[in-house]
DNA sequence: CTGTTAGCGCGTTCAG
DNA sequence: CTGAACGCGCTAACAG
């Protein structure tokens, strides 16, 4: 049975009250007698009970606000899946949630959702940031006021944050590399069709995928490197263009809307074999379909799921996360999900 | 703000313990007051407060004992880390766990600790199950006490259990073959070296594997498979026997002893590409060494953590698990975690 | 500096 | 059949 402060209290003949401002290093406590509880309470091996302090953190009703840089797509869907999975967890604690959703990268409504949030008594911030300056400038000052933000699915540069969720975007490219190298027993050639890097984390992928091509033997060699714009009309034909002028290709490691991709396939009537990222409904049934070989997911949902617990942990019991918080990506080919 | 029972009380217009009966459906109450009051905590979107109940709950002090089938190996630190992550979480509701372990699929040791389990007060078992009459036999007798009993990582065939958790072995077999069969091209020659059919999983990898490579073309071929006994002196033997049998083979899939493998392959002094079961420290730094070339696991850690967690939520809250919770595996190469 | 007490939401028990 | 009250462990506010 695990100790409690009342078996602390009695143990060193004192009151419940003292033992609570000696464990917690409150002032107006005698330094002698803290430190003889501090010493029973390990010898006693006391852990404070999390859900009774939990019941009384109730009455405090935190507030953290979640601000998205788009509004929904299917993508973000798996990330608020995991966000809401950790609301339901936490709302007994008497924490909520409020969610903001910016649109199309837009930078001024960013900050102005960040000034809403704060206004309407937001007590931390989770965030998807966008890469600009003003951005950063604005996270910095609510660093040095003590507010915590936490940074989902990307992060800024050089500047501070209570803690980064995001996963491993060079690794992930480097694991795109190598599975088109296994695949291929390392013979063949590549095309990399991806998304701007307006976002951090795109860049880093692009260097793993980069930096793997560059250490194998150049039986298989990358040949060209597609930045997509996020505009389907557009991309497609950026992308019909580029495979015809390398009719060598046989394999694609490809980043970014699937119905673009698919209208690709159809159009260009050739077999490829392809690296797909991120799973969605969508994606698993192009690959149960064949359409796509293997899928690397995010774990968008864990994400989602971290950056909201992390926020938690630090309001309720100001446990201080790691800066950051990378989530392990996975391979997921058909055999996996059928 | 979530509604609490007192919310619904001041809405209704009766005493706090009067809502409470009406919502855990106990007697004594007016049936007329009891529909209104339901209805009321409906509209109110009413959900009891987990921890608040947690809190309550703690005083009845519930015990689960975990059992397993043999003392600790590497395999088992694995299930073991689970628990105890379980562990840690369901202390705080005055939870307890209590671990039994059993020796080398020992029947009548794992009888008796079953019996020596409840006499020292469990309140629910979590089991692995060694596949023997006897052990069905107790199982049974116990779910007809409605005593709640889950199994861990394996299963006892048509017997009644609260909930069985494990990984779907049917399908890493099949994902064993499939990834022989990408890595290959669809060319070559396989052996399957696997544990003995004593646990039912394995059985089922098994046919896994056997299906995966009727339905390809013949071209790849599982050439044989072999069943170790899980003596070390003896499989090594066994297996350098077989592999210089079939000296066209290329690709092993393996379930079993690292060392053994690793053993072996120093003393045939040839090249393979191997599949291999299950991640542990070890396995994690023969893939890094490319003394294995992939590592399906069977989530092991998952595996404890969820079963002590499904009797958890059983014991505190009534909540009835899946018949069968699936584990998912994954796969996992080099460049995912180097 | 220290002890006492109220109360977080729920489950139970006892008195009406 | 229903209301009132206590206690789970912890925190915070107040009294000494």
């Amino acid at each position: 049975m695990p100790t409690t402060l009342k078996d602390i209290a009695m143990a060193a003949g004192v009151s419940i009250g003292t033992v609570e401002r000696a464990l917690k290093n409150r002032d107006r406590i005698n330094p002698q007698v803290a430190e003889h509880i501090r010493q029973l309470a390990k010898e006693m091996d006391y852990h404070p009970n999390k859900i009774a302090s939990g019941l009384v953190n109730r009455s405090r009703k935190y507030k953290i606000a979640v601000i998205f840089h788009v509004s929904g797509n299917e993508f973000w869907d798996d990330v608020l899946k995991g966000i809401h999975r950790a609301e339901k967890k936490i709302k007994d604690y008497g924490v909520s949630l409020q969610l903001y959703f910016g649109k199309d990268f837009d930078v001024s409504i960013q900050l102005s959702l960040i000034d809403q949030a704060i206004a309407e008594g937001a007590n931390a911030i989770v965030l998807v940031p966008i890469n600009s300056p003003l951005i950063a400038k604005r996270i910095r000052q609510l660093h040095k006021e003590n507010f915590p933000v936490v940074f989902l699915n990307s992060y800024l540069n050089r500047v501070p944050c209570l803690s980064a969720i995001h996963c491993d975007s060079y690794r992930t490219g480097r694991m795109a590399g190598m599975l088109v190298d296994r695949l291929s027993q390392g013979c063949g050639k590549v095309i990399a069709l991806l998304p701007s890097s307006k976002v951090l984390g795109n860049n880093l992928r692009k260097e793993g995928i980069i930096e793997y091509f560059k250490a194998i033997p150049p039986t298989l060699t990358l040949e060209k490197i597609v930045e997509l714009e996020n505009i389907p009309d557009h991309d497609i034909l950026t992308i019909q263009k580029e495979l015809n002028a390398y009719p060598q290709v046989q394999y694609i490691i490809y980043c970014g809307d699937l119905d673009v991709f698919l209208s690709c396939m159809q159009r260009v009537n050739r077999k490829y074999t392809t690296i797909f990222y991120d799973l969605s409904p969508q994606s698993k049934k192009a690959l149960l379909n064949r359409d796509i070989d293997v899928i690397i997911t995010q774990s968008q949902q864990e994400q989602g799921y971290q950056a909201v617990n992390v926020v938690f942990q630090y309001l309720t019991s100001k446990t201080v996360p790691p800066k950051e918080l990378l989530i392990d990506s996975q391979i997921i080919f058909k055999e996996c999900i059928d």
